[in-house]
DNA sequence: ATTATATAGGATTATAAGGTCTTGTAATAT
DNA sequence: ATATTACAAGACCTTATAATCCTATATAAT
């Protein structure tokens, strides 16, 4: 819908880092077994977040992966352009109808461009830390 | 994005529909020609089109089809339903942490509800007849 | 009746995303 | 040193969507 099934992943493993703070690394089969991801899928995933410097990678026994950066300086939007790529240069139009302007609006553009940009916003604006501390906080209730 | 490449082809032809009325029918490789969509692969889309009433076939020598209702009473996101199926019943996560509710609420939750609502307004309130309208001024736009 | 033409529909192929397997390589505990 | 452990990486398999091929069938013009 908004991004891939990888760059769920993605994200679902970066709030596990966040979530568990510790100076030792974290095993990538232990946060695949916590959110029920294919392990090797995940190691996969990770591997491309290790390249965008999104997690830094320890090799070997008592290996793992750590946050590449303080958890209020990761936002989700980076995730997602790190596993999916980066956002066309031009947006496309919803319905397929040449390119997306306001000059030459589609049917839906009017209705679509606003929803567009809240999309946009929600990514950009929620960093790991609030994540985490709202992920925990369901966690609480469910087991309520 | 909302809907799949041949659901949006289905849009697609059936805005031609709507902006060209006419009580003959109305060939799919003239429709396939003009959005340009791959002729056999329309020709299969329109086939469960067919099935779901939304439009209505004529064979043989000057065959073709014609919109199964009044373009008013078309709304987009029953071509949607047509073609990629029902929406299903329980609303997913977004960032895909078991199901989605109020009362336990994932951290994009609070954002993502309001931006979910407004697509399905947006796809349940657009008729053929408003956006045939809108795609006839477009293009007359692109035109100059 | 015959022929041309347009949709109907099953079978098949292409491409991409999602997922698995196997081997390599780095680090560390013993 | 060596065995073990954990990430790295490439090859491979699976599934779903997108697209194509080919033949059947319906219809109207001749
Ligand atoms: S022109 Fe279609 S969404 Fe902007
Ligand atoms: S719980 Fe995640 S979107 Fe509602």
């Amino acid at each position: 819908m908004l991004y891939s099934k990888s760059a769920e992943y993605a994200i679902q493993a970066m709030i596990y880092l966040s979530e568990n703070k510790s100076e030792k690394p974290i095993m990538i089969s232990k946060i695949a077994a916590s959110y029920d991801i294919p392990y090797q899928f995940l190691a996969k995933i990770v591997q491309t977040l290790v390249k965008q410097r999104l997690v830094k990678a320890t090799r070997g026994r008592n290996g793992g992966i750590n946050l590449g950066r303080p958890s209020h300086e990761i936002y989700v939007n980076e995730i997602v352009h790190a596993i999916d790529g980066p956002p066309p240069e031009r947006e496309q139009c919803v319905i397929g109808l040449d390119l997306c302007s306001d000059e030459t609006p589609c049917p839906l553009h009017d209705k679509w461009k606003p929803i567009r940009y809240k999309i946009a916003e929600m990514l950009a604006g929620e960093h790991l830390d609030d994540l985490a501390e709202r992920v925990t906080a369901k966690r609480e209730k469910m087991k309520k």
